[in-house]
RNA sequence: GGCCUCGUAGUUCAAGGGAUAGAAUAGAAGUUUCCUAAACUUUAGAUACAGGUUCGAGUCCUGUCGAGGCUACCA
């Protein structure tokens, strides 16, 4: 158990010694104490106040002079300022952290091991991925690995949203204007070369379009009638009709953009366990709405269409089948929901999908539980907030949506530019080089687009991703790389944990404290699914690190002591910053 | 119009109702005989506005102003 936890139950059975009542353990608030103040770790005592009828300053000596007699091995001091009872811990129960490892696969205390899905990347067939795709895979994989190291059964997910009108749209431009090119013979990434054909759609839509305004047709009509429009719906009418040949087409298209997608994928270091494809299960969920009929939650109208009132929870009326018989987009959900818990048996499902989609996902969970599906409940919606550019939202109608596979290479490139200019590695080979240059581009592309709270939208400044300097992956990969080298030239004064030093110096205890909250945070951010707060905590770790090795390197020469406790300092700091980063995707290397 | 987010240093982000609102970056001034200077130290700078709730509000409630999203028989 970590020292937070452990100073929570002291204080409970403190207060119930003293005042004979049982307080919670979570009602007790405990934090680290700021670094103004004397002290380790702080009890707000206002809470307690009303409940035991006591004055705040009163409350604390007392609690504080039972805490100090009874735990005398445990707390060594405390004080009393306002509010607030500050504790001191004894060195070396603060030193005894440090001899276990933070290991996140063995977290005590976790809760229960469940089963869990997480859904993600959900990509289009008629285009590259791009920055959005970008977080939602970062976020998607990062919260999967946060919740496998919390000892859950995780499958990860993606639905491939490989029809509609918009597939068609690249299919007829390619058969228009490719003239038989394919990827292989042009050299182009199969995503890229459909997406595009799909440009050149809407290219060609648009003249068609003004050709059709300048003969004095209105442009909404013109916009609906535009012939190459017209054929793409037609096209979508033959593909539902299963026309060899149209099959056939999509079949080879969407073969090149799957190839396109996993070389990315690859990149990335993301992967699934199951895909989906929406293909295969867009004619899911029609027997939802049979049921949905016969239990009364759905109702139909004159029409034939079906609906579902969801007025008397403060939503609209929702349609769930068209009057032609057709689903949309909200049956099919509900449909693969179903298929998904009776594949896996989730007991949580998470959906990470841009917060475009909050009033949806809110409508699936909600059709679901007036179902009674014994599943709606552990559906969660990781909403994260869409990544801006300094300029504004990505607009892909105006050119202003960011490539992923492009920005990567921008990336590289800087990274090998800002690498070569340092001067540090001469000695490494060209393989080397080009995994290094890998290493710090991705790594800080991860950090820049996870250290932001999931949900709240972020602003994307590509000058400033590329800064190595500062709150970024770099900085901290650096910070691993340096802590390797100064343990490897030292290979002969190999760290000892069970050397206590004498003293322990301001500095070391900080970092300590720090690392021992490391446990709870991670089980946190997995309770939240939020890996910012893991950014957030690597980065402080470097950072103190890095300030504590500057301030002890200098006055270390006279003492072997300061030197063994520094080496411990590296080597376990060392090892805190490379699991934090493993659940981040983000690899850190020996050498840079 | 209705519903939902969000407004914090010049900028990008933090702050489970808790102490004097933290970082990073840009600005100013410093630090290499011991450590990979992609580092470190010092310094200046912010809660949109107006009320309310309470021991205490950036955080909760109401209103105003501002930004974004949703409100398709598209997916």
């Amino acid at each position: 158990m970590n020292l937070v936890d452990q100073v929570k139950e002291k204080t409970a059975a403190a207060i119930k010694n003293l005042y004979s009542l049982a307080v919670p353990t979570n009602d007790i608030i405990a934090t680290a104490t700021k670094p103004e103040f004397t002290g380790d770790y702080t009890i707000v005592l206002f809470a307690l106040t009303k409940r035991l009828g006591k004055a705040p300053e009163a409350l604390g000596q007392e609690l504080g002079r039972e805490l100090t007699e009874s735990h005398k091995a445990f707390f060594t001091a405390f004080n009393v300022i306002k509010g607030f009872l500050n504790l001191t811990i004894a060195d070396n129960v603060a030193l005894s952290t440090l001899n276990e490892p933070a290991d996140f696969t063995e977290v005590e205390g976790s809760r229960i091991p469940q089963k869990v899905m997480v859904e993600y990347s959900s990509p289009n067939t008629n285009k590259p991925l791009h920055l959005g795709h970008l977080r939602n895979n970062f976020l998607g994989w990062s919260i999967s690995a946060i919740l496998k190291a919390e000892g859950h059964d995780v499958m990860k997910t993606c639905i491939v949203n490989d029809r509609g009108v918009h597939i068609s749209k690249s299919m007829l431009a390619w058969q228009r204007f490719a003239g038989g090119a394919t990827p292989e013979s042009t050299g182009m990434k199969g995503d890229h070369f459909v997406g595009d054909y799909y440009v050149k759609f809407n290219d060609a839509f648009k003249q068609e379009v003004n050709d059709l305004v300048e003969k004095g047709m209105p442009k909404e009509q013109a916009e609906k009638e535009a012939p190459f429009l017209l054929q793409a719906q037609q096209m979508l009418v033959d593909w539902e009709q299963e026309k060899p040949e149209v099959r056939n087409l999509w079949k080879t298209m969407n073969a090149w953009v799957y190839a396109g997608f996993d070389e990315t994928y690859k990149r990335i270091g993301t992967d699934f366990d199951k895909t989906y494809y929406e293909s295969e299960t867009y004619l899911l969920g029609r027997s939802f709405v049979a049921e949905g009929l016969k239990k009364g939650v759905f109702f139909k109208k004159e029409d034939g269409s079906v609906w579902v009132d969801l007025t008397a929870e403060g939503l609209d009326e929702k349609l769930v089948l068209r009057k032609d018989g057709t689903s949309v987009y909200i049956t099919q959900d509900l449909g693969l929901a179903h298929q998904k818990y009776e594949a896996f048996g989730y007991d949580q499902s998470i959906y990470v999908i841009a917060d475009e989609q909050n009033y949806h996902m809110k409508v699936l969970k909600l059709i679901l539980k007036k179902l009674s599906m014994p599943y709606a409940d552990g559906i969660h919606h990781l909403s994260y907030g869409m990544v801006e550019l300094p300029s504004g939202r990505m607009k892909s109608r105006e050119g202003t949506v960011v490539d992923a596979d492009e920005l990567i290479e921008e990336m590289v490139r800087v990274a090998a530019q800002k690498t070569t200019e340092s001067g540090k590695v001469k000695d490494f080979s060209p393989t080397e080089l080009t995994e290094l240059y890998d290493i710090i581009a991705l790594g800080a592309l991860k950090f820049f687009l996870l250290r932001v709270d999931p949900k709240k939208k972020m602003i994307f400044n590509p000058e400033e991703s590329i800064d190595f300097h500062g709150f970024t992956g770099p900085f901290i990969q650096y910070t691993h790389a340096r802590i390797k080298s100064i343990l490897r030239k030292d290979t002969a004064s190999t760290p000892d944990a069970s050397e206590s030093p004498t003293a322990l110096f301001r500095l070391e205890k900080e970092l300590l404290l720090l690392l021992d909250q490391y446990l709870s945070v991670v089980r946190q951010a997995a309770q939240d699914h939020n890996p910012s707060l893991i950014a957030i905590y690597s980065f402080t770790v470097a950072k103190l690190y890095n300030s504590f090795y500057t301030e002890h390197s200098v006055i270390n020469a006279e003492s072997t002591e300061k030197k063994q406790l520094r080496l411990r300092m590296s080597a376990h700091t060392a090892e805190v910053i490379k699991n934090s980063m493993q659940l981040l995707g983000i690899r850190v290397p020996e050498k840079m």
